[in-house]
DNA sequence: ATGAAAGCGCTAACAA
DNA sequence: TTGTTAGCGCTTTCAT
């Protein structure tokens, strides 16, 4: 007993069908049969309370219907929405979702990924960013499908991946011009080491944002140290970039965070150099996780439409799947949204 | 091809052997060969980069190396390191882990579990803490090995579940004593409604431990409401608990909130309030999320041993579906610990 | 409109 | 020590 122990078999017996009846019956093939017999059909699947074997389902077919998601982990408040989101929208198309925390180890990664071909899971949404895919490109030769998040889709051999992400450079520009027309002069940009096409991405629109005000930028207010080891959120290089550059003599009075975890890190910091938020300095994160509004204050953040992100990366995911969408690589890109809370003010 | 192209029958083909010998091989039975033999099949198998279908040996043996796990939603960031710590545990038995946000819905969370046997999977972790039980109880009786998280573990039919929990009341008298040691005699009690066994536990530990040292209980200090809807991570209710009990008055000195999050609502509440941490009110929290290293001031709290318990947790599972373990339901508690930062400081 | 039959790739008796 | 064989539960031609 697999499910249950009822085989289609066992339904065939009781509606006086052959299996393969119940089979097309299954497979939506209804026009072959009488209404009749599928009435039947139907009577005894619940009789039997009938569940199919999605396992032999998925040797004969090849198909199965999940999806493997790969993130660096759960544990961080980002990923952790991340990964709701593709499973609500999994959901919403009868798929589900094996999670995988990669720990943005490419090795890691890509035995996850050579076990997912192994249980017949062909679909991957890669939410790590790793600096380069090329330990993807050959699961990808042996039929794995993927979809990328936030990053430059294109691996060795040119092989390229399908990608969804927000308008970073938009993003960003969003924040910065919030905080000039705020009065601020003096932004921070605090980031851990830029590894990742979307930091790269931020970083470019931060300048060009200050630039296009005529505001010179300095890289004393530019951050992109690396922190020992174990800092997976970023709130330790927040917290480090802050307490440093406020000590500095000629201190920023906005700080523009990479991301909201990485803002929460800027707030710890400016407190312990005893400044206030947003009395003495703004701040301004990026993702609009719900701790944002639990802060306080509640941080000014930089929306990403992940719902609709991780829709369109199912969306995109089944439909390569299905062979509904073939040809050359889909890039999805959503427009960003400034949300205006608590942590920023007019510049004193 | 399902994870490569390559099959048992193509590694014995370039063996010379037979296909069940090449079986044997996959299946650790070394000894019935001869170590030649042996030598030759994994070398046809390295030289395919033959990888077995587990879809296939899951057909035949109704065993899938994958466990299911329900929580809420991990976009929670307790579900999200709860999560991860199953999922390490389970990578370390060559196992993988199916993501179910259940929200809270009996409905949703069945539908979930027999999805989950409908693909071969036998095992279930449950974090969620729904009022009963009983909508698994049809689900064990076909096969599914259930281990939950931190709750009463009996359905219907007296029907046992395997469980692992921390000991609730024992880390809430810790939270206790330590506010008490503090000199704090008006200690308040927020929380949600109380509907599972753990909140049950920590408040009934909350109201033994204030008597034990001659503290009266005060219902005014019990905050139990339930707040509109949406409110997933009990951050609301710590808001408005500590916003209300603060006009009160005679006010509270010290909040001992269910859990971390709760504790950043009753920052927030505080502050709103116009008192501070810990000058005006101290506030222990619960579980020892990595968050409380971030807020400021660090939050006090009662350590859950996550990875431990969910270490026991996917043991518990494997041995049950191994069938090593077998007979009555085994119940694992884990001691709590107490962790002092700096939320919490002498009564005034 | 319905059924018979041949596998999907693997495992596990049972033979040899 | 190695091979033969009969399925696991389902899908899918191809017959009828």
């Amino acid at each position: 007993m697999s499910s249950g122990g009822q085989t289609i078999h066992d339904v065939a017996r009781l509606a006086n069908v052959s299996p393969s009846t119940v089979s097309n019956v299954l497979n939506g093939r209804r026009d072959r049969m009488r209404a009749e017999t599928l009435e039947r059909v139907m009577q005894a699947m619940a009789d039997l309370g009938y569940a199919p074997n999605q396992v032999a389902r998925g040797l004969k077919t090849g198909f199965i219907p999940t999806i493997g998601l790969i993130v660096p982990s759960v544990a961080n408040p980002f990923w952790g929405a991340f990964a709701r989101y593709v499973e609500h929208a999994a959901l919403a198309r009868n798929c589900q979702v094996l999670l995988c925390n990669g720990e943005r180890d490419p090795a890691r990664e890509q035995q996850y990924a050579e076990s997912l071909l192994a249980r017949g899971i062909r679909g991957l949404i890669l939410g790590s960013a790793p600096l380069s895919l090329n330990h993807m490109v050959g699961l990808v030769k042996r039929g794995l499908h993927v979809v990328t998040f936030d990053r430059e889709p294109v691996g060795a051999d040119g092989v390229e991946f399908d990608s969804v992400r927000v308008d970073n450079a938009g993003g960003t520009r969003l924040a910065i011009e919030h905080l000039l027309a705020l009065g601020h002069r003096r932004i921070a940009f605090v980031s851990g080491p830029i590894r990742s096409s979307n930091r790269r991405d931020r970083f470019e629109a931060y300048r060009a944002a200050l630039a296009a005000q005529g505001v010179a930028v300095d890289d004393q207010l530019v951050w992109t140290e690396a922190v020992a080891a174990g800092d997976e959120e970023g709130t330790e290089t927040g917290k480090s970039a802050a307490r440093t550059l406020l000590q500095q003599p000629n201190p920023p009075t906005a700080f523009f965070a990479i991301n909201d975890m990485t803002a929460f890190g800027v707030y710890a910091g400016v407190r312990e150099a005893g400044r206030e938020i947003p009395r003495d300095v703004s701040v301004v994160g990026f993702d609009d996780l719900r701790l944002c509004e639990v802060v306080t204050p509640p941080l000014t953040t930089v929306r990403q439409p992940l719902e609709d992100l991780m829709r369109s990366a199912v969306e995109l995911l089944l439909a390569r799947l299905e062979g509904k969408q073939t040809g050359p690589a889909t890039h999805v890109t959503l427009p960003a949204m400034l949300v205006p809370r608590g942590s920023t003010q007019p510049a004193r």
